[in-house]
DNA sequence: CGAGTACTTGACACGTTTCAACATCCGTGG
DNA sequence: CCACGGATGTTGAAACGTGTCAAGTACTCG
């Protein structure tokens, strides 16, 4: 439908070439979807919590986040998704959000219609069980953030989320050996974590205390990755990467 | 495979049809699955993390419910499961468990092997859509679960968590008017709510003496719905009951 | 250069945990 | 049937983690 379908193709193909392989007439399916892109600054809503979308959005490039507004005015972080995510894949099931997408960073976003990712996953069940393996997956790290939240304390849950993070964005190329860049602020830090800004900051003032991390603007470096996991009580298995994602470990 | 499957059958068809009307093929498919009945006493694991469970099972009676184990020791309930939930359905397509999941009350559970379950699937798509969704509505529990432990105070995590249980319950006619019964010891419901036992029984205490509840052995009775919802924040959209549950409002 | 945003620091208040003791309930075996 | 023992629920007091408020510093971008 439109050539910025182009890039977006790409990275889908790709990202679903990391469990199966593709035939021609698969790839030429995902090709052949309708997209539409979007560049948006951060900050702002993609969809909104009691919205009814009829598309799906896939992130191309930068950091998009899940959260809800509580009943007294605080926002909650639910999860955050990098590139090669469909964070609303669950709009192909559910009429209704009962949650709001965010950009965390600024994002290029590709917008799929449901008809023809409904259509896909009809023909091609390969990848209806891999639609729903991802979104699985989703369900998978918001049972590690419930643990994270009910069950660790605040230095745990801080190291948790940078552990979670590194090893998503290694995963799909965006981490060096021991760095990556992570553009959420420390009030969103806070507010994924479930901790005030100011007790965050004094957290990631203790990480660093420790040698564990360096965080200056938006990089992270990890210059203790065995006692950054081991303060995060981190273990990568929930994010269900495969083989060599499982040990999780830079270099 | 076995006659248990009669009654686990038909609560499947039954739970089924508050969504579509199944064509006698579907039903009749649904009727031939394979089915294994085990009754379990409570605090009985049903699954593990690290299982690569061949099967999924269907909870007839009785409440389970996922958990995971901190470093520390410390126990994190993840969710709570009912009669005609499937808790498992995520292992139809992720091999490795991440959590544990086990009995809190006496439970009827049947099992139903993974590859019959998969060729169901396959051959209709409706019932496909059916299964991915419940997965996805799970996936929604847990989202309001992390907004519960992440941005609210001990005594609305208490009454958010009652209000969810009496709707849900409610929904499957598990519940009577204005109570439903709740075997869920206090030291679980603090390990549901990442608060500690003792303040959980102040919290319920608290809830008691505002004249919202009254909670005795395992009954619990709902005296101020209106009021319950407030201090709990509680909104059952995240539900996803469709019309009728929406409103999530004993009468 | 200025203004807004992000980050940092200190002091105090409050919710929640912990520990310890005790009361109550309930199934089990004598 | 009762007595027992263990799990569950209840209460008090003190310690601790984290939140809140307030002020100030360091960025960053136009």
């Amino acid at each position: 439908m439109s050539p910025s379908s182009q890039p977006f193709a790409h990275m889908l193909t790709r990202k679903l070439e990391t469990v199966l392989t593709l035939s021609d007439r698969e790839r030429a399916a995902i090709g052949a979807l309708p997209a539409q892109s979007l560049n948006l600054k951060r900050n702002h809503d993609i969809v909104r919590e009691g919205d009814r979308p009829g598309r799906c959005c896939v992130i191309v490039d930068g950091i998009a986040c899940w959260f809800k507004l509580g009943g007294t005015g605080s926002r909650q972080i639910l999860s955050f998704h990098i590139p090669g995510d469909i964070p609303d894949l669950q709009s192909l099931h559910l009429d209704v959000l009962d949650s709001s997408l965010m950009t965390v960073s600024p994002c290029q976003v590709v917008f799929i219609p449901h008809e023809p990712l409904r259509q896909l996953c009809n023909e091609f069940p390969r990848l209806n069980h891999v639609f729903w393996r991802w979104s699985l997956v989703d369900a998978a790290i918001f049972r590690e953030w419930v643990m994270n939240l009910g069950g660790r304390p605040g230095e745990s849950r801080i190291a948790h989320l940078l552990c979670e993070m590194f090893v998503r964005l290694q995963h799909v190329g965006l981490a060096e050996d021991d760095s990556c860049h992570i553009p959420m602020t420390q009030s969103e830090l806070a507010d994924a974590t479930g901790l005030s800004a100011v007790h965050t900051n004094r957290v990631l003032q203790s990480l660093r205390a420790a040698k564990l991390i360096t965080l200056a603007g938006s990089r992270l470096t990890v210059t203790d990755w065995a006692g950054l996991q081991e303060v995060g009580d981190f273990d990568p298995t929930y994010l269900h990467l495969g083989k060599n994602g499982t040990s999780g470990k830079p270099n």
